[in-house]
DNA sequence: CGACTTTGACCGGCGC
DNA sequence: GCGCCGGTCAAAGTCG
């Protein structure tokens, strides 16, 4: 209801270049990776990944040259629980889908859930038509906030959920702002501890509830990479914040500093374990309704992939 | 009591 | 025009 308006705007955000725009215009000079002109040193390192940021944000990559990237630099990784998550480029060849609009395909480890870093709230579930599995429809919780996703298990492979995010998120994920003062501008509502009995019968819940080994009490004493590094530091304080959304654009358009060290190959869930690196109450803010844990991801505004 | 999920109903787009 | 299907709404139920 209160999203309508903003999901009409939204959904006149139609290219990735408007999108990158608008979140500019919204954050301003608080926006972590965006550094204005200006006489502040930044370090070194910082400085050559909001480089990379700010050049991206310009132009963004086309396709095939982020195919080239990753084929170029994709390692084979192992998560930091010991589970081979492997993470590949492949082509999948499906339809075009709005700019604004992108399926991520995740594949479920061991090593539990994972989250994206917002706060989902469900508000609709249907059963689809050749599939055995519901589709759930969540919005984002922000009530200025347009995001929307879909989840759904993919009836092809078992182990694979595939999320289909919409619209732009014109906040960042709460829980990961690292002791940032109140009176940031748009100060999204502190979550809430996540639900643990959550009835869910389909769909996300449905995933979240199988038994797996390790699941949010494990997530906690994951450890991210060297944790201390650059790349470790970087990424916390940018792509984690984010829903995959955010996260994903991010990686392919710089995957180098996260998938060359600490980023490996655990794709989105080096959101838990990152976050748990960090701040040890961040899992206590893990969204309630999410897909859980991922461990390979796909990205398909055009047919891009990394199972 | 508030936040959240569940679930049936409703609505609009699309193909026949 | 009709029916199917996907997406959304909203009341009711659940949980902490």
């Amino acid at each position: 209801m209160e999203c309508r308006t903003a999901a009409h705007e939204a959904e006149a955000i139609t290219t990735w270049f408007d999108d990158e725009l608008i979140v500019r215009q919204l954050l301003d000079n608080d926006f972590p990776f965006y550094s204005p002109p200006g006489p502040n040193p930044i370090p070194a390192e910082e400085l050559a990944t909001t480089q990379i940021m700010q050049s991206t944000l310009r132009s963004p990559p086309t396709v095939q040259e982020i195919q080239a990237q990753w084929m170029n630099q994709q390692p084979e990784s192992v998560s930091d629980s010991g589970v081979n998550c492997r993470v590949s480029l492949r082509e999948r060849g499906i339809n075009r889908i709005d700019s604004n609009k992108y399926t991520v395909k995740l594949k479920w480890c061991e090593n539990g859930m994972a989250d994206d870093g917002y706060k989902w709230r469900k508000y609709g579930q249907k059963s689809i038509k050749n599939s055995p599995y519901p589709r759930s429809y969540y919005k984002c919780t922000n009530p200025r906030c347009s995001a929307k996703k879909q989840v759904e298990r993919s009836r092809d492979e078992e182990d694979i959920i595939i999320i289909t995010y919409e619209g732009l998120h014109l906040h960042f994920a709460y829980p990961f702002f690292p002791a940032i003062p109140d009176g940031g501008g748009d100060n999204p509502p502190t979550p809430k501890r996540p639900r643990t009995t959550s009835p869910g019968t389909e769909s996300g819940e449905r995933f979240r509830e199988e038994p797996r080994p390790g699941t949010e009490s494990a997530s906690s004493v994951l450890t991210y990479g060297n944790g201390g590094d650059s790349d470790g530091l970087f990424f916390m304080n940018a792509a984690p914040q984010g829903l995959l959304e955010d996260l994903v654009p991010f990686v392919v358009r710089n995957p180098a500093p996260l998938l060359s060290s600490s980023y490996a190959g655990d794709g989105v869930s080096n959101n838990n374990s990152l976050c748990s690196n960090s701040s040890s109450s961040c899992s206590s803010h893990r969204s309630s309704s999410v897909t859980s844990s991922p461990s390979c991801f796909s990205w398909s505004p055009e047919s891009l992939s990394f199972l």
